[in-house]
DNA sequence: ATTCAAGTTGACCTTTAACGTAAGATTCGC
DNA sequence: GCGAATCTTACGTTAAAGGTCAACTTGAAT
């Protein structure tokens, strides 16, 4: 990698697939550093910014916003040691699985429940008629009671 | 159940947790049905009123938009064989599965990799010294090649 | 008769991140 | 000197399900 080298805004938007847009955006935000323009009008990323483009898209991709990112960057700049930025991370990570661990159970009882009422809407082929036990689906309620809507939290 | 029973609008929402103005809100996209106010101002919601905000409720927890509901709702208005409200809802709540399904899939996925990189984050006590071989969470690129940003699925 | 909680219409506001898009002016590289 | 690239500024997008005034009117109970 040579330290010299820098690229214009176009060049480290098409590294990557972004728009000069975004990549405009994302200095904005305090995540790329382009170069003092002196004499100049137009950007120039040094090189270190290519691989902070690649570690922002990385942390996106772990659900991590554009404000986490930034702050990340700024302990990271701060704590050279990278003590703290481990920590940081590592617990962000790790609220992040725990939630992500919440959501996978809460959707799976969410395909239970749904598979449970796909069942029940093939099945009884005259399930409309409300037979006054139960009625899962029906949807006219001129013939229905409130109580004769269940779910199968209810039991059959 | 009275047929002649009618609700305010107050004791509607109170019945069901709601706002007087999401009750109004669900009139006006069509999911609920005043009587017609002859003589009166305040709206009266006849009884089938209920059943039908609790199986708004129902519907939306399982996913479904107001919108959705709304088409659900005026499907069975026209079909009273209940046939293609039956069709229609296993097909929304079929492929509402499949959603879920993929989600699902992702999030597992999600939550290997993450853990992946937790483990990596707390395994290695220097990890950001990056070795050279691998890097996966080092944050400051002027030590750092784009080579060297790493994810599970690359190998380690 | 009074009162005052409850109901009414209408119209705008909220949330939210990560950009998109338009416009017009400049500049760079060849 | 020309056209592609870049610049700044600033508003637009997305969008579901209501929230929040504001200013007014009703209706049931005292």
């Amino acid at each position: 990698m040579d330290p010299e080298r820098s690229y214009k805004i176009g060049e480290l938007a098409r590294m990557f697939g972004l728009t000069a847009r975004t990549v405009r955006f994302y200095e904005e935000l305090g995540l790329l550093e382009s170069e003092s323009r002196e004499g100049s009008a137009h950007r120039r990323y040094p090189e270190r910014n290519a691989v902070r483009v690649r570690r922002i898209q990385q942390l996106k991709d772990y659900g991590l916003t554009l404000a986490e990112i930034r702050e990340l960057f700024d302990l990271a700049a701060r704590d050279r040691s990278g003590e703290s930025v481990r920590k940081s991370l590592s617990e962000k990570y790790r609220s992040r699985l725990e939630e992500a661990r919440k959501k996978r159970d809460a959707l799976d009882s969410y395909i239970e429940d749904l598979s449970w009422h796909v069942e029940q809407l093939e099945r009884v082929p005259d399930f409309f008629e409300c037979p006054g036990a139960s009625c899962a689906t029906c949807l006219w309620a001129e013939r229905c009671d409130v109580r004769l809507l269940v779910s199968p939290k209810d039991g059959a």
